[in-house]
DNA sequence: CAGATAGTTTAGTTATAACTAAACTATTAT
DNA sequence: ATAATAGTTTAGTTATAACTAAACTATCTG
């Protein structure tokens, strides 16, 4: 439950709800935030037995496990379709972004 | 939604869910925090909409919004009806418990 | 009225969650 | 082998939520 706590979660949980993303994708999807950011939420959300990830080559491949969430699935469907909802999701995560854009930094192999 | 995030106000909202209680009567069914704590709480939920409150004399009664709830009302029922859930929400109130276990002040009128 | 009871509110503290920056691993391409 | 891409992890910071202690309001009781 309590892996659901935070909007940032709901959106990611959203995202890969009925497609498997990248990472790079669900971040591109939420460009406030740093990759690592959003790789720390995915960990939580894995670990909390929410999602379902799969590696190939490059990607990591992220998916909801609507079974583990038992009677929340059809909850949060309900409410994602619902426009009354949709409105005050949009406010809580709207709340949870203020401050400045950062952007993914330039890695390079060895750089100061 | 974001209100029901914490395991403390989940707890407040099951203990009125289908009955209406005064704030005394919650904060003797958390003995761990002081009544106070149990107040910001059911202030909390309040302002999200989530209790309905009525004052009688000297009590406050509260009692769950569940219509505001919309499809997670039944959600939440299914989950506090099954045997796995159980578990895991009690799992983490527990964790939420932790450290010494404070009373209620012995409030007087004018003291030091 | 004084004192007890029921609850709220304020101000300050503490615990925790979310985040950033940078280092790191692994894979692919040149 | 070098460099780029995709992602994770660590260590430290910052923001926020939860809490405490005490002052406060209001109602009832003698």
């Amino acid at each position: 439950m309590s892996a659901l706590a935070s909007p940032r979660r709901m959106e990611i949980l959203r995202l890969v709800w009925d497609q498997e993303l990248p990472a790079g994708d669900i971040h591109r999807a939420m460009p406030d935030v740093t990759f690592g950011a959003v790789s720390l939420q995915l960990k939580h959300l894995l670990e909390a037995g929410l999602l379902d990830a799969r590696t190939e080559s490059r990607n990591r491949f992220y998916r909801a496990r609507k079974k583990a969430l038992g009677p929340m699935a059809k909850a949060l469907e309900e409410m994602w379709s619902d426009a009354l909802w949709k409105l005050k999701l949009a406010a809580e995560l709207d709340e949870s972004r203020r401050g400045p854009r950062p952007q993914r930094r330039k890695t390079k192999g060895k750089q100061l």
